[in-house]
DNA sequence: CCCATATGCGACAGTCTGTAGCGTTACAGG
DNA sequence: CCTGTAACGCTACAGACTGTCGCATATGGG
């Protein structure tokens, strides 16, 4: 429930983000959307490993593989931030929130602001899993 | 001003785990300091990848050199966090920190303490730069 | 002036990633 | 029922990045 995700190479990445743009997918319908033309089975293989990473999962469909997010986008990202916070700041978001004020990546108010957001988020969906 | 560190592998990530810990550190202070025991060579390699990274610089006592991060621990994390947050979400700071409450990684109240903790820490350092 | 020592360089194996060819298998139509 | 076509997984392979060193070289201190 905690499981660390490996990380994700440029193509991988930008594969995934395809996967969670449009719901579910072909192979050859990332194929299409991918800027740079990669054969098939560039995709596939890309596919596959970011399914043996965990990211995706897939069904079949008659005899093609429909390719779904194993999770939300924003909660790999979050793992992600986790990590970094983990990795560089003794798990103080705190010290990483600061900087980023620092580094005029964002300022209190925007903060604030984002606080309230997600403190309306979580109203919206409601409690959602449980 | 707004360069792309490369990442860091395990080794390298903690090296500078030590530099920022301990202030300016030579090869031997790091070879101590690390929990397995590598040779002289390895941990001066190490440096010298962080040094060619970007990560650190150095200065010469004498015959030896000293090394000291180039870069603030928090500014470095804010700037990970900023890079997932840019391939994740669009750029959305507030996706992440949703998705992070999601997580149960941090509540709702422990960001509105956030917020105040940055504003407060702002203030305290005062307007450092600019 | 010489030696101990700190340095950089080059090397090497292991892993990860991008990229793809190929043999195999399974629907779909004749 | 047989076969062609299409989708699949497997294997491969070169290039980068990393962890780890050994070694020849340069240099400061006594």
């Amino acid at each position: 429930m905690d499981d660390r995700l490996p990380e994700l190479g440029d193509l991988e990445r930008e594969v995934m983000q395809l996967v969670w743009a449009h719901g579910p997918v072909t192979a050859e319908i990332v194929r299409e959307r991918l800027p740079r033309r990669l054969k098939e089975s560039t995709v596939r293989t890309v596919l596959r490993r970011l399914e043996e990473k965990g990211y995706a999962r897939h069904t079949v469909d008659g005899r093609t593989y429909v390719y779904h997010a194993a999770e939300e986008r924003a909660k790999v990202a979050a793992k992600a931030v986790q990590r970094i916070v983990d990795w560089f700041c003794n798990g103080s978001i705190e010290e990483v929130l600061v900087g980023m004020v620092d580094n005029k990546m964002l300022d209190q108010q925007q903060l604030r602001e984002l606080a309230d957001q997600v403190a309306k988020a979580k109203k919206v969906r409601g409690v959602k899993k449980e």
